[in-house]
DNA sequence: ACTATTCCGGTAA
DNA sequence: TTACCGGAATAGT
């Protein structure tokens, strides 16, 4: 497994740490995690620059463009079954629009609570946009953090709304 | 027994 | 009428 680390704008000492793997001559990215600074970045002598190469100009490109769509492969067979219809959906949710976990639990004959417990459990935030699923009445959560609790130093919920102010959505 | 929810009814300003 | 609470309903882990 390889992981590389990608500086996140605004938030100073934020880092995306991608890890990918190489299964029967494809790659794919495993998860994605946020982390400040002091990660390692694994350099393995298989590392695989093509790969790296292209997985920093895409998340380097939606930072500079929000509209940038992703092609990057990620494993998403991690996931329950579950997970993957969720993750599947987000998918579809194009830069600029956004659902709730109502809205997209009636879409898949769920409940909004579900809906909400697979968006947490995403493994690849910011490019599966698990950001762009809000709540009825206001922002609704991200990494675990809601408006009442919040687990580390920072408050992800600021991110959530960073990315989707990004995206240009008012709200 | 937990959740990154939502809806509805009651109450108060 | 609007705003704010409580509690039940809900589905997946």
């Amino acid at each position: 497994m390889i992981n590389i680390i990608i500086p996140f704008p605004v938030f100073k000492p934020l880092h995306l740490c991608v890890s990918f793997s190489n299964s029967c001559s494809s790659d794919v990215i495993t998860s994605i995690s946020y982390g400040q600074k002091t990660f390692q970045q694994s350099s393995s002598e298989v590392d695989n620059l093509i790969f790296t190469k292209k997985i920093k100009y895409e998340l380097e490109s939606y930072f500079n463009n929000p509209g940038f769509q992703f092609s990057l492969p990620c494993d998403i067979q991690l996931g329950t079954p579950f997970q993957q219809r969720v993750w599947q959906a987000l998918t579809e949710i194009p830069s600029g629009k956004v659902k709730t976990y109502g809205e997209l639990a009636k879409e898949l004959k769920s409940s909004a609570r579900a809906v909400g417990n697979a968006c947490r459990r995403n493994l690849f935030p910011v490019i599966i946009p698990c950001h762009r699923v809000v709540s009825a009445s206001g922002v609704g959560g991200y990494a675990g953090d809601t408006l009442d609790t919040q687990r580390g130093q920072i408050n992800f919920l600021q991110i959530k709304q960073w990315l989707l102010a990004h995206e240009a959505v008012d709200r």
